[in-house]
RNA sequence: GCGGGUGUAGCUCAGUUGGUUAGAGCGCCAGUUUGUGGCACUGGAGGUCGCCGGUUCGAAACCGGUCACUCGCCCCA
């Protein structure tokens, strides 16, 4: 730690940063609202079952990714590395399993031990919905329709591919597997290293490979789409239907798989080039198993997460508070009226500021650079007067006021505009 | 975890084949204006040249290591 700076892979979110941030989860927010999700929070840590059970071994958002530490009680805990686990933990938890279906809306951190990139934090944000306990496949195109107007909410939608495939069932994905594993273990010595490794752990990963010569040889590879059960197509043709009535234009994609075990049927992701090689925005799926696989009954769920760091990066800056009025003390002697009629104008409704350094022309320029349209500005003959100046720094003009006419006079003046 | 690039003031960046007190613009502070912002002018503060070590008479510059950021791989949001 030379010269005192954040951990590796985290960043502070100063003001015009926290304020992009807000923009993007205040908007998901309400467009999830929009469609019946309900906002709710689990812990940032869980036991580590939570997400090695049903992230699987060769994951390896579990395998080399996750934070873990053991508390002073011996237990051992892992700092979420995405929340859908939690959340169906929490269903499970709360014995939500008797008031489904469930429709929830999350926000906050997550935690990854990765190498940081631009869009790749350590500590990063999440958005994300999750919908419990429906299996039909318009619960797939309703969560992607949620998704594409979070997107369009924030005016990035224009800039994203809406990616989609079906990973099928269990039983698909197992057929797939072994036929997907015998064709490339045939061509095992022209893999790339990497793949050569996937081969053994996890052989649906070579299928978005980027290594060219692999992509060379998946040409003749034996396709998902062609071991897709009856059951499987239908439910993959019912979504595709529904998004093509709603206008969603989606592109499919044979090679897109998810890399966490639990996803089967529909996956899908929104990917910008904008954004170099972290070009996923917004992605997920269906996971039917993971509420088995955490020990609970079988409930089906579909859900997605959106990445806030590069969904912030998209859409740019956002707002940030600026008071509307600075009540301005033209000698010392009036400090403490400034004060007193500032507290009258927040109990109307206002946000005030005191600028508190330097002579009057300081302040004055002070809070012109702020952006404060109004200055309220009180001296000695003000006091004896029991008037303020009020000064529209955008229009240039000053008038005296009572002040008991002062707050209704300002709140006039921001509703012309 | 692997490979490439970069690190000089709060920010964006100059800095000659190694040579004396390391510069600019913006920003910040102060003054011209002791009850009034934008514009202009004048002045000022602010730098362990990421850090440690080495080469050299001499290092911001060259070499090694390290940390951070960044691009790609991996993985994913």
């Amino acid at each position: 730690m030379s010269r005192l700076q954040p951990a590796r892979g985290t960043s502070d979110l100063l003001p015009a940063a926290m304020a992009a941030h807000r923009k993007v989860i205040e908007t998901a927010r309400d467009a999830s609202a929009h469609y019946g999700f309900q906002e709710m929070a689990t812990p940032i840590f869980e036991f580590s079952e939570v997400f090695s059970r049903p992230l699987g071994d060769s994951s390896d958002v579990v395998t080399k990714e996750t934070y873990n530490f053991t508390d002073r009680g011996g237990e051992t805990l892992t700092l979420r590395p995405e929340n859908t686990a939690g959340v169906v933990r929490a269903m499970i938890s709360n014995g939500l399993t008797q008031s489904l279906p469930l429709k929830y809306f999350y926000a906050g951190p997550m935690f990854r031990y990765e190498r940081p990139q631009k869009g790749r934090m350590r500590q990063f944000h999440q958005i994300g919905i999750e919908y419990l306990g429906a299996f039909e496949p318009l619960a797939d195109a309703e969560i992607i329709a949620c998704g594409a107007r979070v997107l369009a909410d924030l005016g990035v939608l224009d800039r994203c591919v809406l990616h989609v495939n079906s990973l099928g069932d269990a039983k698909c994905r197992l057929s797939y597997r072994g036929a997907l594993v015998a064709f490339l273990t045939q061509h095992r010595a022209d893999l790339s290293e990497d793949s050569k490794v996937r081969l053994g752990v996890n052989p649906l990963r070579i299928l978005d490979s980027k290594d060219l010569r692999d992509r060379e040889i998946l040409r003749g590879a034996p396709r998902l789409q062609d071991h897709l059960n009856d059951p499987s197509k239908a439910h993959f043709a019912a979504v595709i239907e529904a998004l093509d009535a709603a206008g969603i234009k989606c592109q499919l994609d044979p090679l897109l798989v998810r890399g966490l075990d639990y996803y089967c049927h529909t996956a899908f992701e929104f990917i910008t080039d904008a954004l170099g090689a972290q070009g996923t925005v917004l992605g997920g799926g269906r996971y039917d198993g993971l509420s088995e696989m955490l020990g609970g009954p079988a409930i089906a769920g579909v859900g997605w997460a959106a990445g806030v760091e590069r969904l912030a990066m998209l859409v740019g800056v956002g707002d940030l508070a600026v008071p509307q009025i600075a009540m301005v003390a033209a000698e010392p002697l009036a400090k403490v009226a400034a004060f007193r009629v500032a507290e009258d104008l927040r109990s109307a409704g206002l946000s005030v500021d005191i600028p508190v350094s330097g002579n009057m022309g300081k302040k004055m320029k002070k809070i012109d650079r702020a952006g404060v349209r109004f200055a309220g500005i009180i001296g000695g003959s003000e006091i004896d007067k029991g008037t303020v100046q009020l000064r529209d720094l955008r229009e240039g003009n000053q008038e005296e006021l009572a002040q008991s006419r002062l707050a209704s006079a300002i709140i006039t003046r921001l509703n012309r505009g």
